[in-house]
RNA sequence: AGCGGGAUGGGAUAGCCAGGAGAUUCCGGCGGGCUCAUAACCCGCAGAUCGGUAGUUCAAAUCUACCUCCCGCUACCA
């Protein structure tokens, strides 16, 4: 789009909603970080916006979740968002409005679209085959039921394959269908539900993908959706935690969750204006007439941004976003960030480290491109604030800013050098380019190169031995380094917001640099300044071991905690079974094969002698370890479930026997190639008991 | 099975979409400088078949095809 930021219209930026069903982690920070500088970088440029979000309230997981702990699914969801509400700003997240899809607006406004699109024709009745519970006298929406997977016939959820295939399961399609609230089976009935024609939308969305700024895999990922045929979309439910189905037909139906969710990022800005006035700002010329809309979310919920969101606009008569940018997820310690294995930098946790949330912000957005996956690690972490934070930020500013007072009481009585000018604005173009690319990291990049600059520049011409001699030379050293110094300021407020601000008033400045423009990273700061302090202090190499113990602690506490779990369920079996194994008690055995095989099917199965060469556990799995094992001819790396009832160490050099010609499989991502034979439940391995050689068959 | 992301000097990353002298930045190593500054900062050096193979091209890290390996989501059954 030749239309770069900053435009005449205003622009709106969002990030996806928080769903109110559980503590903020960095995962979720990223994207709401992401969004706020984004946000603040537009207004940077001069740009318009409006930042807006709020808490996703409905859908079955907060109403099952609520009805486990006894309280009403509202009181349940609203405990979140006033918590995330409390949280955002602490991390100078600052919301333009922050409401909630269970309010009024959002409930009006969402009534309000999709009435427009059944008058517009987009919306049918089609009876479908719903789970129901017979006992419980009720239907079973997403969640509240489980089955097998029509597509792969894995175990899946009501509405997605979340074990097999991954795709996404429309109401009705899940086969063998049991509620998850009673265990009972459920049956399935014929009943009227309102669908949404996507179908209809093919040809727009392709176009409008073809047009979408933001990340690529915002673009590319939902070609595939389309090429394949796009699915109509059931947009009801039959529950009664939602808004409710505003149209004739449809009198105990609430909306599917993901319709009012995308409709809270309108009916948030429409609090906005409400709230300064029109004049300010005016949702209506954002969302209906022309402005500029900006998603940010997680790349889990692409499809639902540029799939069902666009063709609900476009069907609505409201206007297309302009951009959809989609970040990657965060791991730490580089393994999978998981909440119930406790593998998680908690928002809270963070903040009671008594880190400041500046230096968080400056990590996740400028640790890996946007859309890359980005690991925490208290390690990277420290280095990033250590080495480019204090070191050089935090002493550039410093140094500059206190010689600067020693010697002049403030910024030199001089106007800026040709080139350092020419730096500064090299920088903003930088800056600018980087907005308009979605480019988060660029833009902590261009002011953290131009403080480096200002190191090179300082050091270069080193004013300390100027000041004597040549006061003028140094005089224009130092008016240098403070122009820059705050240009660095103003570059970095969309990242440091807090950090930024101090800067800006240790030059004594007025107001505040959020309001500050890009331009006025040229204009000249106050002739008089006070002792400046350092604003950055380092993370002592200590303090990231014990965040290190803190996080492996409560890490391995988890994992006991689930480990416990499972063996109160199975502790009784389980002695049970080790004794009737050291009695060999026949009942427990596995019956005889009745049927017999000639002995040309036992020559299909290559057997051959073995010699285990190494073994090591595979992460992330209790009972797996990778073993290489010599055949003779070749090595093969080989996955079997022995882990807990062997010790690895002892394994290396073991003869053990091994099925050649099995298929091929990945477990855990790592291939196994033949299969280790081995007895019973403790997986006692077999093995030769004379000098039978590696490689070997068994026959 | 599947889907997505990745493979670039010792480690971590950029560049790839819009091909053009073998490449960015950070950390680390080695050597030097400076002392205004938070043992900080500045300068220099070492180090790479840009995962593999084939192809398109005058030219490929960059495009195409295939392959190998890694990581995440799902799986503990080999």
């Amino acid at each position: 789009m030749s239309n770069d930021f900053p435009t005449e219209t205003p622009a709106v930026v969002t990030c996806g909603l928080p769903y109110a069903n559980g503590d903020l982690h960095v995962g979720h920070l990223r994207t709401y970080v992401g969004g706020d500088a984004f946000a603040r970088a537009l207004e940077t440029l001069g740009q318009e916006t409006a930042y807006v979000s709020g808490s996703d309230m409905h859908g079955t997981p907060v109403a099952v979740n609520a009805e486990q702990e006894g309280v009403e699914p509202e009181d349940f969801a609203l405990e979140w968002h006033d918590q995330y509400e409390e949280t955002f700003p602490k991390f100078n997240v600052e919301f333009d409005n922050y409401g909630h899809t269970h309010d009024e607006t959002n409930t009006e406004l969402t009534q309000e679209i999709v009435r427009t699109l059944d008058e517009e024709g987009y919306v049918y009745e089609k009876e479908i085959q719903v789970a129901y519970d017979p006992d419980a006298d009720q239907y079973l929406p997403d969640r509240y039921v489980e089955g097998t997977c029509p597509y792969c016939g894995e175990k899946a959820r009501g509405d997605e394959c979340d074990e097999g295939c991954q795709r996404h399961l429309e109401p009705g399609e899940v086969e063998d269908p049991r509620s998850t609230i009673t265990g009972n089976d459920a049956e399935y009935r014929e009943r009227a539900h309102k669908f949404f024609a996507v179908s209809e939308f093919a040809d727009y969305l392709t176009e409008f993908l073809d047009g979408l700024e933001g990340t690529s895999n915002a673009r590319n990922q939902p070609r595939q959706w389309i090429e394949d045929g796009l699915q109509d979309w059931c947009i009801t439910r039959d529950m009664d935690w939602g808004i409710d189905y505003p149209g004739e037909g449809g009198e105990d139906l609430v909306l599917y969750v993901w319709v009012d969710a995308p409709i809270e990022y309108i009916a948030s800005t429409k609090q906005y204006t409400e709230r300064v006035g029109r004049d300010e700002y005016d949702w209506e010329q954002v969302w209906k007439d022309e402005g500029e809309i900006v998603h940010i979310i997680g790349r889990d919920i692409i499809q639902h941004h540029t799939i069902f969101w666009p063709a609900m606009l476009e069907g609505a008569g409201y206007n297309a976003p302009r951009a959809v940018a989609a970040t990657g997820f965060i791991t730490i310690n580089g393994k999978g960030l998981s909440t119930s294995r406790n593998r998680a930098i908690w928002a809270k946790e963070y903040l009671e480290e008594g880190f400041h949330p500046d230096l968080l912000r400056y990590y996740l957005t400028t640790t890996g491109g946007l859309q890359q996956d980005v690991d925490f690690s208290w390690d990277a972490f420290q280095e990033k604030v250590n080495g480019e934070l204090v070191g050089t930020v935090g002493n550039f500013w410093y140094r500059s800013l206190l010689f600067a007072y020693r010697n002049y009481e403030g910024t030199p009585d001089t106007d800026v050098s040709e080139d350092v000018q020419e730096r500064i604005e090299g920088a903003i173009g930088q800056t600018r380019e980087a907005v308009n690319d979605y480019d988060l990291r660029e833009l902590g990049r261009a002011a953290t190169q131009l403080a480096q600059f200002g190191n090179e520049y300082i050091q270069r011409n080193e004013p300390w031995k100027l000041t004597d001699d040549e006061p003028e030379r140094a005089a224009q050293v130092i008016r240098d380094c403070v122009q820059i110094a705050k240009a660095v300021g103003v570059l970095l407020e969309p990242i440091a917001p807090d950090k930024a601000q101090a800067l800006w008033e240790q030059l004594g400045e007025d107001g505040a640099v959020a309001d500050a423009h890009l331009e006025d990273a040229l204009e000249a700061p106050p002739r008089n300044f006070d002792e400046p302090g350092e604003l950055f202090e380092k993370i002592e190499d200590d303090r990231v071991d014990e965040l290190n113990e803190k996080l492996a602690e409560r890490v391995a506490a988890a994992s006991d905690d689930e480990d416990d779990g499972a063996d109160a369920e199975t502790e009784s079996d389980d002695t049970a079974a080790d004794e009737a194994g050291s009695m060999a008690d026949t009942d427990d055995l596995e019956p005889l094969a009745d049927e017999r095989i000639e002995f040309e099917d036992f020559q299909d199965v290559d057997i051959r002698v073995g010699r285990i060469e190494s073994a090591e556990g595979i992460e992330g799995a209790d009972d797996l370890a990778r073993l290489e094992v010599d055949i003779g001819f070749e090595t093969r790396q080989v996955v079997a479930g022995i882990k807990q009832l062997h010790d690895l160490e002892e394994l290396p050099g073991e003869k053990c026997i091994l099925l050649a010609n099995m298929a091929k499989a990945e477990l855990f991502g790592v291939e196994s190639n033949g299969m280790i034979l081995a007895a019973g439940e403790e997986a006692d391995l077999l093995t030769t008991h004379g000098d039978a050689e590696v490689g070997e068959k068994v026959r």
